[in-house]
DNA sequence: ACCTAGACAGTTGTTGAACGATCCGACAAG
DNA sequence: CTTGTCGGATCGTTCAACAACTGTCTAGGT
């Protein structure tokens, strides 16, 4: 990533390094770079993954825009945004509301789940250990929290390992589709509402698979996290079909 | 996926066909369901897809409200859905534009491409024919367009091939990724404007991945169809270098 | 008692206008 | 040639109002 001087065309800026302004130009973007609407999103959307909102409640304009102070029309955006990574659905003059998930919808989150992850971990080559640093985090965390009982902790660290585990494709548009797909699912665990049993079982294996990772071994890998995830569905399913319900 | 009837406790309807009220219901939803916003996105959406709008143009709101007879907040809406296809870039203060692919752009939708289809077509085990049936009717629609030399048809016909590819899979999530991938390529393709160049070796490809799939040989057609869309990002990243600039 | 039609209240969908904030290009000053 | 300033154009956001729709409740018929 050395700065050839040439390459825009505008900067001639001699014995300028180049890092330096790429790095001052992206925090200059998460400044400003927020509308009132994403603001208003992001709010929504911590409300929402934390498991604040109860799945299948609405969300009404009305009692948002006077507890937000923002318009009606700003608020609409949000949800949009919202609506748009599945952390909300619209239904047509009847408002936006938290979705309640079924089972239909669970395997179809972990169908596309091991698309996109067994996928990306069978085409890892040798990587620089750097790039695991963040993983290394992760799986850290989990075990921290797990030790603490702290199975929510739990949960978050293990969402961000996966997070961490597609960035190793180097792809934008993989990691937002892995976003969005996690985001989902966090709304499916909260449904369930049982976090040691769907949590526990998996520090271990993030481990075990960190370790094949490190040492090389993609294709074993990508093995191993495709059984992780066949068991880790299987497990969201049988929690999901005992969980409790509001109205049987 | 027989209906029982006791699942939602509100239709009785003994010995009626599920398949017409699923039928009628979808028939009624696409009449009515859709909100101004969502019809003003599906005008803009084609403008974009066919190539109406030239990459790098931007949408002026005070313009397309004039044309459109809608107000500007209903036109920000429908702005917003795009954005979030990526079919619209979003520049703060600045207006929404038809985006510029950069070659990055065309390497992750690849990479992004390669992950889907690739996976979802090493997944599929031994399938019914009549799944088949719609494949077999792009192909015979791209190799009728090569005949009459519509390299465009052919580039539509290759599309909708893909998208009964994956939705081979039978996943609505996974439906969508690949909806927005291919809308986003369509992009790139207008963008080079080397239609015969682009899609005349594939449809000769698309006929043997058929064959294969047909055979029931998973594992030889995902390994063609990788070479075919690394022969495919090769072709289009090449066109892109000679694709004819504006203000170079 | 049961079912249907119609009126009602509550929300959302859409509009149009307004004001402040921000970007961009042009122009003047150093 | 760089830096500061200005003004036009456009966007971001708000507000108020009305139209359209949904679910519920009631009245009336069978």
């Amino acid at each position: 990533m050395a700065a050839p001087s040439g390459a825009d065309g505008d900067g001639p800026a001699p014995g300028v390094d180049a890092g330096w302004l790429r790095a001052m130009a992206d925090e200059v973007r998460s400044f400003d770079r927020s509308s009132t609407a994403e603001r208003v999103a992001e709010l929504l959307r911590h409300r929402v993954i934390e498991g604040d909102l109860a799945p299948g409640s609405r969300l009404s304009e009305e009692q948002l825009v006077d507890v937000l102070h923002v318009s009606r029309n700003t608020l609409r955006e949000a949800f949009r945004l919202l609506t748009h990574e599945g952390l909300l659905v619209h239904r047509l003059h009847r408002g936006v509301f938290v979705p309640e998930l079924d089972e239909d919808d669970l395997v179809d989150l972990y169908r596309l789940r091991r698309t996109i992850e067994c996928d990306v971990v069978r085409r890892l080559g040798v990587l620089d250990p750097v790039r695991l640093r963040p993983l290394h985090g992760d799986v850290a965390a989990g075990e921290d929290a797990a030790r603490r009982g702290d199975w929510v902790a739990v949960g978050t660290a293990n969402m961000r390992f996966h997070q961490h585990l597609v960035a190793l494709a180097g792809s934008r548009r993989i990691d937002e589709t892995a976003a969005r797909l996690l985001a989902e699912l966090r709304l499916a665990f909260h449904a369930v509402d049982a976090p040691q049993r769907l949590h526990e079982p998996y520090v271990s294996r993030n481990r075990a698979l960190l370790d094949l990772l490190a040492d090389g071994e993609s294709e074993r890998a990508a093995k191993e996290l495709e059984d992780y995830l066949h068991d880790s569905e299987a497990e969201l399913l049988a929690a999901f079909r005992d969980r409790p319900r509001r109205t049987p």
